[in-house]
DNA sequence: CTAATGTTTCAGAAATTTCTGAAACCTCAG
DNA sequence: CTGAGGTTTCAGAAATTTCTGAAACATTAG
């Protein structure tokens, strides 16, 4: 591998995190090259920077695109393509999180519903068939919360978290203000932490 | 493997998931299996029911252990242990959160602070110290948000959640109630969505 | 103490994943 | 049409991870 310390401090870190999550050790790698680079990469720039082999960034450049994690360029006069990961670091997380949904909480979602839709044939069953409708129901809200959050703008996200846990306060507000028709929030008797 | 159809279906189902993630699939089935089960398991009746070697299951629910998955416990005139999954579901998520915090994004802040300590020395590491900072700053602003909301009871954050986007509305309205010392968010034209 | 019952460790076998080099494939300038 | 420049595919090699069975290690009842 052939980068300056901090970059390639970067690079391997990122290559080891990668490997903990379903993406392998060189898309991790190439994937923190793209990001700290200044300009966009040839795919044979990365197999020199990395020293891999030409057909493992191929391959890696491939996985990336599909995760809608580079974008392809073009500069005048020349063919080959050039690479280049998004600017906008929350454009970044919130790609990362789209996908990861559509892979790996889609078709989970797409399992417990199946499985609810049965006839359970056991008292086993039965409670096995509970348990997955509690989780069916916990991700369900998650995702759909999730994806309220992201169609908001940075800006305003960034607001709100801000607010950070001034936001139960809002809630407390709002209900004062729109004359709360459910009563527990405020009924709530100093509960251990909220 | 030794299951009924419904529970069989979904410990193979989190068992390939759990793959995905840095979890294996053994430790995925049995994670699955204890969730759906409607009382604690020993390890031999775990082994059984999955079909996979007596050691496999001992580690994994070493692993699980270690990421405060699985509760133990005894009864009565029997040595065995006994292995439960955490009944509540929002525990099981913040569980998981904050271990995968502990695992994943702790280290890699700790990397970039390391990193946005040193002097770059060339232009090309000046801009990647400047990336580095960048995704410093969104991890650190991630990252103490969801401190924030772990520390919510599940009560508060799923009406939080019931909210959805209506969140940003009330920003509008704490700021109008609280004499706005900050005009961007009202003065925004209208930007693609928020 | 020791036998019975249960758990953990560990070295190697098995399976899976990743990586490579060579060949096939594409595209376009000339 | 041809060949130069570039990309992708693929079968097997290499590396890593997972899984197993046997042995070591607890713990406690008697």
């Amino acid at each position: 591998m052939d980068l300056p310390p901090l970059s390639q401090a970067f690079v391997l870190h990122f290559g080891e995190m990668g490997s903990r999550w379903g993406i392998n050790r060189t898309v991790g790698q190439i994937y923190a090259l793209l990001f700290i680079s200044a300009r966009p990469l040839t795919a044979d720039e990365i197999t020199d920077r990395l020293g891999v082999s030409r057909s493992n960034v191929s391959m890696g450049l491939k996985e990336l695109s599909s995760w809608r994690l580079v974008r392809l360029s073009h500069q005048p006069g020349d063919r080959r393509d050039f690479y280049t990961a998004p600017e906008d670091v929350w454009a970044i997380f919130k790609t990362l999180a789209e996908e990861r949904q559509r892979r790996e909480v889609d078709p989970t979602l797409s399992m417990l519903r199946d499985a609810l839709l049965e006839t359970p044939d056991s008292a086993e069953e039965r409670h096995a068939q509970a348990r997955m409708r509690e989780m069916h129901d916990l991700i369900e809200q998650l995702t759909d919360w999730f994806a309220e959050v992201r169609k908001l703008s940075p800006a305003t996200l960034e607001k709100l978290m801000a607010l950070g846990t001034t936001a139960t306060k809002l809630l407390d507000m709002k209900d004062r203000l729109l004359g709360s028709p459910d009563k527990t929030t405020t009924a709530e008797p100093a509960p251990e932490n909220r």
